[in-house]
Parts: structure tokens; C-alpha cells; sequence
DNA sequence: CTCATTGCAAAGATTTTGCATCACC
DNA sequence: GGTGATGCAAAATCTTTGCAATGAG
């Protein structure tokens, strides 16, 4: 068994996480710790965070697009990614736990559990995009199909 | 617009993901393309995959441990992934659409979508756990909680 | 004193990209 | 011939790790 060695470096990072709603990536949390520990590395921060998502203090969050992203609330509960503006936000809603015996019924296994995004427009961009009707972005290059 | 061009090795890669039900990563279909064209690049897997996924005739898969995954089944399903052996497969089951309208519920934004990965032991996985009951694993690791 | 933790730097793993050449249309 | 695709290599991103020094218990 391993024994756990407070860290002034590690409860800085968790507080930092439990003060923030944007599910910060470990880059954005080590420049952050930079303020209060100049000479903090980020090989420290990678460390901490691994360590308290595996103690189950904070949570790891893999949107599929970019870095991964952390989260100060461990308590399950479900994101939303915006396709505008790449943000990461809590959904409050109800359970959907069945849907875990919906996966197992012609499954030869055993189904633990899920992870689940929900994707969209955020409040912000579904207005933006409201409000500015032409402009193209990347997303609208269109391929035409051959064969 | 840009038009397509055929391409024997886009081709190349198209089949062999159609021909595969383990959703293999870039690095397996680079690995198994040299056969057909020994000279094939990296680069060139890479570019091909991000088109086909993007035309919509393979899809991507994130599950959030190690490299993405590529299914050349582009039609919407769900995945399950093993904790055990991290082999990722097709799960059959009934339509979750509805999920989308319970995250919705107390959204500010438009939810537009979902990705969910399933997770827990595949069958093999958990035969082999019942028949061996002790040996550790590294997840057996536990940290004494200080503070 | 012991060993977990740190800072630093180097290395890893995965993915992207610039560019000259090649191949499809 | 024009331009999309390729091969190759270099670079970019993100994350992990070896090691000597530091700090908590």
C-alpha cells in the first residue's frame, strides 16, 4: 500500500479545480498554478491529477476532441461540448441509468456502467449563429462525392 | 468545393476497415496497409481517415484511452469498451434517442446529440476473472487517504 | 531517517503539416 | 495540364518518466 504525503502543490490544484465550472485542461490548471507556485512543472501537475482522479477527488473527462479536460466535482453527472466554441458544461438531468440494461440485453458481458457527452450549440453560440445568418466556417467545405 | 480524386489507397483503407469489427486505431490500419503498398505513410493513413470520417463513410471513435479508433460502419450504434482487455465492440440495443430530450430539459442551448461508450468486462474478460480468483492487478493499488 | 513529492529535462506517444513528386481526371 | 493525393520528414501536441533534490511524517 502507498501512503499519501500532503502536498502543498496538490491542494492547491484540487481548489483551484473545485473553484472553477469550465472543466479546465491540465495545461490551463498549470498555468494557473503558476501564480502561487512560480516554479511548479507540469510534470507535477499531470502527477496530481492522475493521482486524485484515481483517489477519486476530482474527475477525468475525455470530450474526444483535444486535451483532456478536469473536472473539481467527482460526483457522477453528465457534459455537454459545444461544436461552437469547444466548451465544456454540467447538464443537470434526470437519471438515464437504464440504459445500462438496455446495452447488456444482447450483450455477452458484463456492463458496468457509460460515459456519455451530449453535444450541441451552447446559449451563446446558438444566438451568435442566430444572429449572423451567411459567414462560412470550416465546417461548410463540402466534398464532393465520387464513386 | 473541392472534388475528390480516387485514390487506390484511400480505397485501400476504406475496405480494410469494412472488412474489421475490432475498430482498429491509425496506427493497425498503417500496419496493415503496408502489405498492399509498402511505401504507404503515416501521414497519408491519417489524412485519409479524417476524410472518410468526414464524408461520413467510416466513423471515429474516442474513447478516451490510448489513440482514436476508426469503425468503417458509419451508420449511428453504440460501443462497448472492455476494462479488461480494452477491446472495443458493436452493442446491439434498442434506440436511447430520448436522451437527448432529458438533457435537454434544463439546457440554456440546443443539444443536438450524444456520444456514449458502454464499459465493463467482455465476455472472455469475464470468464477469465471468475477462474482466477486472487492475482493482483495495478488497479488493485490502494492509497491511503490523508486530509 | 524514510520515502513520497517536486522540478527539470528528456523521452514517448499520437497526430499534423510543409513540400516536392506523383497520379487521377 | 491542373490540382488533389502521396511519401517523407520534420514539427506540433499532449502526456509520461528518470533522476537528483526537497519536504512531510
Amino acid at each position: 500500500m502507498t501512503t499519501l504525503k500532503y502536498s502543498r502543490q496538490r491542494e492547491a490544484i484540487k481548489d483551484f479545480l473545485a473553484g472553477r465550472k469550465d472543466h479546465p485542461t491540465a495545461d490551463t490548471v498549470y498555468t494557473n498554478m503558476r501564480g502561487q507556485f512560480p516554479n511548479i512543472s507540469l510534470g507535477t501537475v499531470y502527477r496530481n491529477l492522475a493521482l486524485l482522479s484515481e483517489i477519486g477527488e476530482i474527475a477525468k473527462i475525455s470530450t474526444g476532441e483535444g486535451a483532456e479536460r478536469f473536472d473539481g466535482n467527482p460526483v457522477d453527472h453528465y457534459h455537454f461540448v459545444c461544436t461552437g466554441c469547444h466548451s465544456v458544461s454540467d447538464l443537470e438531468m434526470p437519471e438515464i441509468a437504464h440504459i445500462n440494461i438496455l446495452a447488456g440485453q444482447n450483450f455477452d458481458g458484463e456492463i458496468k456502467g457509460h460515459v456519455a457527452y451530449f453535444y450541441g450549440l451552447c446559449g451563446d453560440c446558438a444566438r451568435k449563429q442566430k444572429a449572423s445568418h451567411a459567414k462560412k466556417s470550416k465546417q461548410d467545405t463540402i466534398f464532393q462525392k465520387i464513386r
